[in-house]
DNA sequence: GTAGGGTTAG
C-alpha cells in the first residue's frame, strides 16, 4: 500500500486504521496475522478508546476466535468486556469454540445467549448445529430445530443443510432424509451431506441410490461425492458402477486427487480386483498412510496375507509411519499366517509409538495372539484394554476354546453376561466349540437351545456344525446323524465332514460310509474325505476296503492335497509342502528328519498307524515321517532352535494321528514346546503330552 | 455462516 510506513507491521497497521476509521474491518482481518499483531492492535484500540465501537470490537473478536489458532481464552476475555454482546458476537464465539474442538462450550454459550434473551439469527443456527453434530447431542439439536422453525428459518438452505448433517451424525439418517425430501431447493452441499450421512451409517445401498438419482436429475456432483460412492461400491461389490466412476475420473482429469485414487484402490480391492488396485496404487505419485493401509487391507481381505506383509515392509522402507488402522490389517494377516514374530514386533511398535489401543486394534491383537497359539498374551491384552465390545469378548472366547482352554472360555462367557454384554451369533460358535473341546454334551445342548430362546439368535449352519462336533466327538455318532437329518436348513459339506471326522475317532464304519455318500455329492473332489474313510477302514483292519477307496480316488483323478506347513524364522515365513524338494532348506530338513526318526525309533516309537501303513503300500516304500510336512517343519525347527524353545507351526490341514503321536515324543526327547495349528485348532505339545485330550 | 471425503477386528 502506498501509505505503508517503514515501521513494524503492527505499527504500520495501527497507523492505517487511524487513517481509515470508517472501514477497519478488512484491514483488521487482513493484517492481523500473528498473536503479536493481535496484542498490539488490541492495545492500540483500547488506548484510542475505539474498542468501544461494536463493529471494531467484533472484528477483533473474530481475529482472536477464528482467524488465529489461539486458544479461546483470549477471545473469551475480550467477549466478557463487551457490555451487551449482539447475536453476531455470540455467533463468532460459538463458531470459535466449535472450530477449536470445544463444542460443549459452544453449546453452553448458546444456552447463555438464550438466557440473556439475545435472539439468534440465520448465522447462529448453522454454527450451533455444527457444535451439536460434533457432540452427537441429538436432543439439543432437536430443540434447535424447533427454534429454527419458530424463527422462520425453516426453509433457509444453510439451516437445512446443517440439520441434515446433524441428524445423520447423531444416527438419525431417516430424519435427515425427511429434511432432505422437504427441501424445495438443494445445493451440492445438500446432496453431499445426505450422501455422507448414509456413508457414516453404512447405508451403502442408499448411497448408490442417491447417486443414481443425482445423475437422473442431472445434479452436479464433485470429488467428495465420488469418494463416498466409491466406498459404497467397494462394500457392495458393485464393480460395474465402480468402473464407470473410474472412467469418469479418467475422462475428467481427476486423477490428481490422491483421496479419490485411494478410494478407487479400495473399491477395486474390495471388488476382488486386487491387481488393478495395486497397479493404481503403484502409479500414485505420493502415498500417504491411508493409501498404504487401503492397499494392505485389500491384500488382507483377498486372503493374500503374504503380499499384505510384504507391502507393510515396503511401507516401512518408504518411511511412512503406520497408524492403528494399518496395524489392524497387518495383525490380521499375521494371524492367518501364524507370523508370531512379526506380530509381536507390531505389538512392540504400537507400545513404543504410544499408539491408541482402540477397541478394533485391541481385538485384532487378541485374535492374532490366539491364532498364533499364544493364548496367555491374548488374555493379557484383553485385561489391559480400557474399552471392549462384544467382538473383543467373542474373539477371546473363541481363542480360548481353540487353544484347548474350554473351561476358561466358558468362564469369560459368564463374566461377559454379568457385565450385561449381549452376545452375538459368533459368540456362540466360540461357546459351542468350547463345549466340544471339553466333552460337555448337555451344556452344549442347552447353549444351543438357549441362544435362540434367550437371545433371539437363530442358529446358522456353523452352529449346527458345532453341535454335530459336540455329539460326534463324545461318541454319540447316531444322535449326531439324526441331528443332521432333522436340521431345518440344508447340511453343507462341513457338517458331513465333521461327522466323518468323528467316525474316524470312534472307528465307526457305518456312519462314515453314509457321510462320504453325502460328501461325494456335495464336494466330489475333496481328497481329504476319501482319505478319512479309507483310514476308518484301516483302523478296523479292513485293508481291502481301505485300498479300494484309495484306488477309487485315483480313478476319479483326485489327488491327495499335499500337506502344507508355515514356519516363521527370524520374521520370514517359510512354506513347506509334503515331499517338498524345492525349498532351499529341503536337503537340510531331510537330513534332520532322518536323524530325528532314528532318535524317535530308538526312543521306542514305531510309526505303525493306519495312514502311514496305507501310504507305504501306495507309494511302495517304507512309510517315513518325512512326507508329513509338519514334521519337516518340526525338523526344521529342531535344527534351528535351542532346547527349551517353543516351535510354532501353522498348518492348514488336519494333524494326523501318526504325527500327533510323533510330536508328543519329539516334545519330550528334544525338550521343545511345540505349538501346532491345525486349521484353527491348536495342539500345545510339552513334555510328551498334548493340550488336546479330546481329539485322538 | 452450511459438508468435506479414502484405510480397521469374527
Amino acid at each position: 500500500m502506498a501509505f505503508t510506513l517503514p515501521l513494524s507491521p503492527a505499527k504500520t497497521l495501527t497507523a492505517t486504521i487511524t487513517q481509515f476509521p470508517e472501514n477497519p474491518k478488512t484491514l483488521i482481518l487482513e493484517q492481523c496475522k500473528t498473536t503479536k499483531d493481535l496484542n498490539q492492535i488490541h492495545a492500540h484500540l483500547i488506548k484510542t478508546r475505539r474498542l468501544l465501537n461494536p463493529t471494531i470490537a467484533e472484528n477483533l473478536l473474530e481475529c482472536a476466535a477464528i482467524l488465529l489458532p489461539e486458544p479461546m481464552d483470549y477471545a473469551l476475555s475480550m467477549f466478557y468486556k463487551i457490555d451487551e454482546p449482539t447475536s453476531s458476537a455470540y455467533t463468532i464465539m460459538i463458531r470459535g469454540f466449535t472450530l477449536k474442538q470445544s463444542p460443549l462450550e459452544a453449546i453452553l454459550l448458546y444456552k447463555k445467549m438464550r438466557e440473556n434473551s439475545v435472539e439468534p439469527d440465520q448465522f447462529t443456527f448453522p454454527c450451533i448445529l455444527k457444535a451439536c453434530s460434533r457432540m452427537q447431542a441429538l436432543s439439543e439439536g432437536e430443540q434447535i430445530h424447533a427454534q429454527i422453525m419458530k424463527c422462520g428459518f425453516g426453509s433457509y438452505m444453510f439451516c437445512e443443510n446443517t440439520l441434515i448433517h446433524m441428524y445423520a451424525h447423531c444416527g438419525k439418517v431417516e430424519v435427515a432424509r425427511r429434511v432432505f425430501d422437504g427441501m424445495s431447493e438443494r445445493s451440492i452441499v445438500t446432496w453431499n451431506s445426505m450422501v455422507a450421512g448414509y456413508t457414516k451409517s453404512g447405508y451403502w445401498e442408499d448411497v448408490v441410490k442417491l447417486f443414481r438419482k443425482m445423475m437422473e436429475l442431472d445434479v452436479r456432483f464433485d470429488e467428495v461425492t465420488l469418494v463416498s460412492v466409491l466406498t459404497a461400491c467397494g462394500r457392495l461389490a458393485d464393480l460395474e458402477l465402480g468402473e464407470w466412476i473410474s472412467g469418469y475420473i479418467e475422462a475428467n482429469g481427476l486423477k490428481g486427487n490422491p483421496t479419490l485414487i485411494t478410494s478407487l484402490v479400495d473399491m477395486y480391492a474390495k471388488c476382488g480386483r486386487v491387481d488393478t488396485a495395486r497397479r493404481l496404487f503403484d502409479q500414485m505419485p505420493r502415498r500417504d498412510v491411508v493409501a498404504w493401509s487401503a492397499m494392505i487391507s485389500g491384500y488382507n481381505q483377498a486372503s493374500q496375507c503374504r503380499e499384505a506383509l510384504d507391502l507393510f515392509h515396503e511401507m516401512q522402507r518408504a518411511n511412512v509411519d503406520p497408524n492403528e488402522v494399518t496395524m489392524v490389517s497387518v495383525l490380521s494377516s499375521c494371524a492367518v499366517l501364524g507370523a508370531l514374530e512379526t506380530g509381536k514386533w507390531v505389538h512392540f511398535y504400537i507400545k513404543k509409538k504410544r499408539m491408541k489401543l482402540t477397541v478394533t486394534l485391541g481385538t485384532a491383537l487378541i485374535d492374532f495372539y490366539a491364532k498364533c497359539g499364544s493364548i496367555d498374551s491374548s488374555v493379557e491384552v484383553f485385561e489391559r484394554m480400557h474399552s471392549k465390545n462384544v467382538l473383543s469378548w467373542t474373539v477371546l472366547i473363541q481363542g480360548l476354546a481353540s487353544n484347548g482352554q474350554g473351561k476358561r472360555a466358558l468362564e469369560f462367557f459368564n463374566l461377559m453376561q454379568e457385565k450385561n454384554i449381549e452376545p452375538i451369533d459368533v459368540t456362540f460358535i466360540g461357546v459351542l466349540s468350547a463345549c466340544s473341546h471339553m466333552g460337555l454334551v448337555d451344556e452344549g445342548r442347552s447353549f444351543f437351545v438357549g441362544m435362540s430362546r434367550d437371545f433371539g439368535i437363530e442358529p446358522r449352519i456353523e452352529h449346527y456344525g458345532c453341535m454335530v462336533d459336540i455329539l460326534g466327538r463324545a461318541g454319540l455318532i447316531e444322535e449326531a446323524y439324526q441331528f443332521i437329518t432333522n436340521m431345518p436348513i440344508q447340511p453343507n459339506a462341513v457338517v458331513w465332514r465333521t461327522l466323518l471326522a468323528s467316525c474316524k475317532v470312534h472307528k465307526n464304519v457305518e456312519f462314515g460310509e453314509e457321510s462320504l455318500k453325502h460328501l461325494v455329492r456335495l464336494e466330489p473332489t475333496h481328497s481329504g474325505d476319501y482319505i478319512l474313510l479309507s483310514n476308518i477302514y484301516a483302523s478296523v483292519g479292513r485293508w481291502e476296503d481301505a485300498l479300494r477307496v484309495r484306488s477309487q480316488m485315483k480313478e476319479k483323478g483326485i489327488k491327495k492335497t499335499p500337506g502344507c506347513s508355515l514356519i516363521e524364522l527370524d520374521g520370514v515365513i517359510h512354506e513347506f509342502f509334503a515331499e517338498d524338494n524345492v525349498h532351499p532348506f529341503s536337503k537340510e530338513i531331510y537330513n534332520a528328519t532322518e536323524d530325528m526318526m532314528k532318535r524317535i525309533k530308538s526312543a521306542g516309537y514305531v510309526p505303525n498307524t493306519a495312514e502311514a501303513r496305507l501310504d507305504a503300500k501306495e507309494d511302495d516304500k517304507e512309510a517315513s515321517v518325512s512326507h508329513h510336512s509338519e514334521k519337516l517343519a518340526i525338523a526344521f525347527g529342531l535344527i534351528k532352535t535351542a532346547p527349551g524353545t517353543t516351535i510354532r507351526i501353522s498348518k492348514n490341514l488336519r494333524v494326523c494321528t501318526d504325527c500327533h503321536n510323533a510330536t508328543k515324543i519329539i516334545s519330550k526327547i528334544f525338550n521343545r514346546e511345540i505349538v501346532v495349528r491345525d486349521r484353527n485348532r491348536f495342539h500345545h505339545f510339552k513334555d510328551g503330552s498334548c493340550s488336546c485330550n479330546d481329539y485322538w
